[in-house]
DNA sequence: GTGGTCTAGACCACT
DNA sequence: GTGGTCTAGACCACT
């Protein structure tokens, strides 16, 4: 299920926040839905728990999952529209690297084709 | 000219690379033009001159600026078109950026209206 | 009867001790009530009746309830007194949250409002 | 300066988190004030410098100081409003502790006696 | 078994 | 020197 790149400059702890909400978002994983068990997922992925550990906390802060010790960890009935939501404020960030395509003399069009066709997937 | 902002994630050797790319592209700062020495600028922005250096060094390999021992530092003939030309290559960043938008649940029409209002600016 | 919250971070075995306790002082349960049994609460609730039997074992040294081999689990005599008492010593607790709310700026007059209301309740 | 309690319940990343707040809500600590490095505070207090970074790391989150790898930790500018703004909407906490207290059939006078006194300090 | 905390110690980039 | 990440491994309470 997950795929941790070693060489990335991503941290392992955050390659393994994004790809759980990727999962949510692409409905791989539901509310309630029970995720790895630290010792597993660490045994899987051959990372220190700790590692995983810390994944799990923020998620767990950002409202995605719930742990519940001795029980497991599970997504949250919300957590789907918690990633949208967040996401959507992230179109500040489409401004930013817009506006440095704009500067670099790139034109509407190019940009506006590269959207068109990943929409069209 | 450089605004440092302390308390940002992003180091301060890169902060000062990326301003001095966005005065070239802003035609603030054009081919020959002089920039200030790694002394100056140290003192100016209360930085440590080897984080300054560090920045020139990575301008100068880039082929952005050069330095002349005893002269100072100058931007290259062919600065601008470098910049834009590796900001072209971003595309890339643009492309998976907007998969997660369209992931997210967010419509097209969004991301066009505000790639257009920029555009406009 | 008893509302066990599984995204709570409070243990289950202390929801059950809580709501116990709970339900004592709004004499829903007065002295020599029967409480489910251990096998009974266990399947209402879905939850491993290790978890009930370590509630009711923390209630009866507490001398919240008694238990007869044989006939069940019992409300004890004192149990409305005894955590009567047990809160009042929690009066501390009060003190040092208050302090925290006058070193926060929060006038006096904000926080006796806020116990009036309750009192008027 | 921060005093830990190894017998606590409260684990000891939240000790240095609540005493840096407590720090700052007197006074004690100020906007842009340098708090001691990471291996300084593990070697003063004797705490695994994970520790330590894990309560940083936490009070970065919260917008109470900001890390500047390389530089040190800081107190930000907003750090006293935010931690009184987080505070005050603790006054739900005292409400459902005062419910318990008149439940527990504590009088008014009582806890408002209990609440004069800490005001008059 | 399960998550949470903590120690011990390494390595990295940045200053 | 400074913070950030990570491995290795222990111990705890809860289930």
């Amino acid at each position: 299920m997950f795929q941790i790149d070693n060489q990335s400059k991503i941290p392992v702890y955050e390659q393994i926040i994004k790809q759980t909400e990727e999962f949510v978002l692409k409905d791989i994983l539901a509310a309630n839905d029970k995720i790895p068990s630290v010792r597993n997922l660490s045994s899987t992925l051959s990372i220190n728990p700790n590692t995983i550990q810390k994944a799990y906390s923020e998620l767990d802060r950002r409202g995605i999952i719930y742990s519940s010790p001795g029980k497991g960890c599970f997504i949250c009935e919300q957590a789907k529209r918690i990633i949208s939501e967040k996401k959507a404020d992230n179109l500040k960030d489409l401004e930013l690297m817009v506006s440095e395509f704009k500067l670099a003399g790139i034109n509407k069009e190019q940009i506006i084709d590269c959207i068109e066709k990943i929409y069209q997937q």
